[in-house]
DNA sequence: AATGAATGAGCGTTCATTCAT
DNA sequence: AATGAATGAACGCTCATTCAT
C-alpha cells in the first residue's frame, strides 16, 4: 500500500471521527446524553452502530471526546492572553468573546450546561472543570486586584456566574433576548 | 361509608401524593428525568409501582405536577407583592428572597436547570414557562423604568439572568461559592 | 389481601423460578453457558425476557444458581454417609449412587463439565468446587487407609478421576456404553 | 515469478497458516470457541481480521482444521502400532503415552474436552470421533481378549475412560495431581 | 387503596464477516 | 498477500406501563 494511500486512510478516518463527533454533539445538545441514543447518532452520521464503536470505545467515550476536545480549545485560548496587560478594554473584549464562542457554539454550551445539573453525567467534565474555571478566572482576579476593588475574588466569580446566566438565557432564547443592549450594560457593571 | 372516613381517605391520600412527589423531586434532581426510573422512585417512597401509577398518570405527568406545583406556589408570591410601592429596599429584599428559596429547595432548581436546556424535556415547562418569567421581570421592568434608567427592560431581564447564573453557581459549590459577598456586590450594582 | 392469597403467589413464583431454571439448565447443557442466550431461555420457559430478569439478576446469576442449588444438595447427601463405618459393600453403593445421579440429571452434569473446562465461567463452580470435591473423597481417604494401601490418597483421586472419565462417556454415548459390565469391573478394581 | 520464488510464497503461507492455528488454539483453549474472538485471534497472531478470512473460511473452519490436523496425527500414531505384538509393557508404554501427549498439548486436549459436551460444537468433531476411538481402542481390545478376561470390549472401553478422567483431572491442576503414583496404580489395575 | 407479576420495545454493545483498496 | 473500514444481526439488559388480584 502505497503512503499516499495510507494517508488517505488516515485523512477519511480523521475526517469521519470528526464528522460522527458534530453530530453527536447536536444531538446530545438537543435530547441531553441520556436521551440521545447511540442508534440516532449513528443514523443521522450515516454510519453503522458498529462503525462508531469502531471510532469511540462507548457513548460515554463519545461524549467524553466531544467536551475535551472544546473545553482544551478554551483553556489554550485563555492561557494565551496575558494577564499583566490587561485592561478595561480587554474586559469588554473578554465579554465580547464570551458571546462569539456561544453564538458560534449554542449545541455545545447547552450541552455543557445539562452536564453542569446532571450528577450521573458529572464525571465526564469533573476533571476538566477546575481547569477550565481557572483559566477563566485567573485574569479576572488580577485585574480587580488591580483596580483595587473590595472582593476582587467575589468580583470575578460574579462575572463568572453573571456570563452563565446571561449565556443561559441567551441559548434559551436567542432571538427574544436583548443581547446588544445587556453587553453594554454588562460592561459599565463591570469594567 | 361516612362522611368522616371518606374525608380521612382523602387526607391520606394528598399526604401520600406529596410524599410521593418529594421524593420523586429528590430523585429526579439527583438522577435527572431520564435517569432516574420509577422503580427508584416508587422503592424510596414505600409504595408500589401499582400505586404510583394509581396517583399519576405516567412518569411525565409526576414530573409535570412537581413543576406545576413549584412553579405556582412563586408565581402566586409575586402576584402578591405590589408593584407600585417597589423601592431599593425591596429590591435588596428581591435578591435575598431568591436566594432563600434556593436554599429552601435546591432539588427543585437543580431540576429546574436540567429542564430547561433540555428541549426534549421543556414542554413540561414551557406552559408556565412565560407566565413564570413575567410575575418575576414585571416589577422590575417597572422599578427600573421608574428610575429613568436607559434599557429599563434589558436591566430587569439582565437582573434575572444574573440571579440565574449566580443560583447556577451557588447550586454546583453551595460551600465554595461567596454567596454574601456576592449578594453585596450584586445590590450595590442593580439597585 | 388475604393470606391464602399471598401464599399463592409466593408459590407461584417458586415454581415459575424452579421452571425458569429447569429450562436455562437444559438449553445451557445442550448450547453452553456462551451459546445460550436469555431469549431462547425465556422463550422456552414461555416467559417474557423481562420477567427472567425479575426472578434472576443477570444471566450469570441464572447459572450461578442452577449450579449451586444441585451442588449443594450433592453436598448435604456426602455429609450423611458416616465415613467410620464405610465398607466394601458401601463403595459399591456409592459406585452404583454416581451413576444413579448422573443418569437422574445427565443435563446438570454436562452442562457441570463444560464449565470445568471453560476458564471464563469457571468462576461459578470456584466457589463450591473444593467443598464438592472434599465431601466426594474424604470417604474413600478413609477407607482405602484402613485397607492399607500403597497410596491412599491417589487411589481415592483415581477413584474420583475414573468416575468422571465414565461418566463423561456415558453422557456423550448413554446407549452405547455398557455401563452395566463396567461398574461390575470398577467394582472389582476399586474394592 | 520463478518457481523458487513461488515456493517461498508457499512455505511462507504454511507457516503462518500455522502460526495462526496454533495461536488460535491457545486462545480456543482460555476462551472456548464461543468467548474467543476472530479479533483476539488476529490481534494476538500478528495479521489482520481480512488476512485470516483468507486463509480460513469462517471461525468454524478455523477450529475444525485445528481439530482434524491433531486428531488425524493420533489417528497415524496409532495405525502403525501393531496390534498383534501389544503386550503387558506396551500397555504401560501406551499409558505413559498418553500423558506424554497431554502434557505436550494441554491446550488441544482442554479445547477437545469442552467441544465433548457442547453440542452445538460437537459437529466439528463429529466427523473424526468413531475413526479417533476405534483407533484408540481396537488394539486394547484384542490385547484383552488375548487375556481371557471376562468383558475384553467394556475393558478397553473402561480404559479409555479411565484415561479420560485422569486426563481430565490432571489439566484441571496439573500440579496438584499425583499424577506418578495414579500411573503406577493404573498400570497395576489395567494390565 | 394497593400489590407486584408480567410485558415488549428499546437500550448500549459485540462480533463474524465482507470488500474496496 | 494484506489491510481495516464497514455492516447488521444478535446479544444481555432496563424500564415505563398494565392488569389480575
Amino acid at each position: 500500500m502505497s503512503p499516499r494511500t495510507q494517508k488517505q486512510f488516515k485523512e477519511i478516518r480523521e475526517e469521519k471521527k470528526a464528522m460522527i463527533m458534530a453530530t453527536a454533539l447536536e444531538i446530545f445538545a438537543e435530547k441531553s446524553f441520556l436521551g440521545a441514543s447511540v442508534s440516532m447518532i449513528a443514523k443521522k452520521a450515516g454510519v453503522s452502530k458498529g462503525l462508531l464503536y469502531n471510532y469511540f470505545e462507548s457513548k460515554e467515550d463519545l461524549l467524553q471526546q466531544i467536551i475535551f476536545q472544546t473545553l482544551d480549545s478554551f483553556i489554550e485560548l485563555f492561557d494565551e492572553s496575558k494577564a499583566e496587560s490587561f485592561d478595561e478594554n480587554d474586559l469588554a473584549g473578554l465579554i465580547n468573546f464570551n458571546f462569539d464562542l456561544i453564538k458560534k457554539d449554542p449545541h455545545f454550551w447547552k450541552l455543557y450546561v445539562s452536564l453542569l445539573v446532571q450528577p450521573a453525567a458529572f464525571k465526564f467534565i469533573e476533571a476538566k472543570l477546575p481547569e477550565f474555571i481557572e483559566a477563566f478566572t485567573k485574569i479576572l482576579v488580577t485585574y480587580y486586584q488591580k483596580k483595587g476593588v473590595k472582593y476582587p475574588e467575589a468580583q470575578a466569580r460574579l462575572l463568572g456566574a453573571v456570563l452563565d446566566g446571561v449565556s443561559l438565557n441567551y441559548i434559551l432564547d436567542p432571538k427574544g433576548f436583548p443581547l446588544e443592549e445587556i453587553k453594554q450594560l454588562l460592561i459599565e457593571k463591570f469594567k
